[in-house]
DNA sequence: GCCTGTTATATTGTATACATTGTGCCCATT
DNA sequence: AATGGGCACAATGTATACAATATAACAGGC
């Protein structure tokens, strides 16, 4: 890489410095959505400048935005790690997804081209694929995606990026509170709300929507398991 | 300034210097969402590095927190600049506020107490009063402030911090389109649905805020102003 | 032998210096 | 006189150096 890097360092002069960072802030937001990076996991500045070739300066500024989505957790003067959702950000962040997914339903099934329905059935189909041969990074990230192109189609560019942060951080949910093996949504539930949804059937795919995110919920084990040796910080700790 | 910066760097220790930063995010913030920034006003960070009497370094990571949020747009090589929200992101951030916004009215219907309800009654009349007195600066952020804190009533701490997110590009969105003299929320409005919560009546609630916001939405004159000569930017533009 | 206080190390926070790039002005040329 | 190129300036992007702090290891005392 040493070679490329360098070549890129000096041709990199124009604009490319961006899609630089894009791609690195993309590159560990993916692995923390797809459970490489587990909640808890420390970030060190100086490890990730390493890794990436760049200065600790762009580092920061990519931990920053990860924060601001909630994927990291920035302690003052303790560094970066991948955020630990708690119990009742879980609840937010799936009570959240209801109102807006299911809300955005009726637009998306007004709106859906047929090509658009393709291209979600090749995305669930390939989640099914990763699932069945074990690749389940593979298969959150699809699973993930299918959710956030879902509210795309909707039209509304601020609420599909909203969509997206709570679809990263349902990933971080399911890690901390999932069962193993069990990574949320079933795997013929996509297509079926597609089927839906190229019925024109608005209502029907927001009634879906719900059940499926209801499903994803209630497979949860909500417990939150103290640390090692927690008992003080639990009676006192602020 | 190199006295009080001098001065500030010995006492500022502590952790201080993150409830500056956050002073100082607060501070442009608030002056962005009270229209006393305007859109399309630069932000040079030499500039506001001064008048905050810190390094460009913090100045940055504020304006990209800011940027993160839609206040400012960062161009490349060019620098920060207030928002100028477009029509479409208009209509996206007035289709989110209706979605969320009335979504959440049961919950804030069944879970506000007559302390709650008493605040916002407050907040409601210092709203009218700063209308009245000509404060349009202050009544702009009251009414923004008073949107925030019934989302927060809410209890999804998520959906509230969106919500937050969305009124401030709102406050943006009226400054480029809306009708000097009428700053979208009628005077009376808030105060019938307060009435409405406080009788639990969520239905009713999420009714009118529909009204509420689309009234707001209406009020707006969609014409994208163009620049003073700028025929030839809009025809061959990106 | 365990607990506490101190010191050393490792890591983050901040500022500044340097490199790069966009912009506007000026001059030369047609 | 107008246009095009070049140059100078100004503003941002990046990296590095320095300062402050938290953690952990270690030593001394109870």
């Amino acid at each position: 890489m040493s070679d490329a890097q360098a070549a890129g360092k000096r041709s990199a002069s124009k604009a490319e410095g961006d899609e630089r960072h894009e791609a690195i802030y993309r590159a560990v937001s993916d692995a923390i959505v797809e459970q490489r990076l587990k909640p808890g996991a420390r970030l060190r500045e100086d490890a990730l400048a390493e890794v990436f070739s760049i200065s600790r300066t762009g580092i920061r500024k990519i931990l920053q935005r990860l924060a601001l989505e909630q994927l990291v957790t920035l302690t003052p003067r303790r560094g970066a790690s991948v955020t630990r959702p708690t119990a009742d950000e879980a609840k937010d962040v799936f009570d959240a997804r209801q109102l807006i997914e299911c809300g955005l339903m009726p637009d998306v099934a007004r709106r859906m081209s047929e090509k658009e329905a393709a291209e979600l059935r090749d995305m669930a189909q390939r989640e099914r694929q990763a699932l069945r041969s074990g690749q389940q990074s593979v298969a959150i990230r699809l699973s993930a995606d299918f959710h956030v192109r879902l509210a795309q189609l909707s039209g509304n560019a601020t609420l599909a990026a909203f969509v997206e942060t709570l679809c990263s951080r349902s990933s971080l949910i399911l890690a901390v509170y999932g069962h193993r093996g069990h990574l949320g949504c079933e795997s013929h539930d996509h297509d079926d709300l597609i089927g839906y949804l190229e019925a024109g059937n608005g209502e029907r795919a927001k009634a879906f929507m719900n059940r499926h995110l209801k499903a994803i919920e209630a497979s949860l084990s909500m417990v939150e398991e103290e640390d090692s040796a927690p008992d003080l910080q639990q009676i006192f700790g602020g």
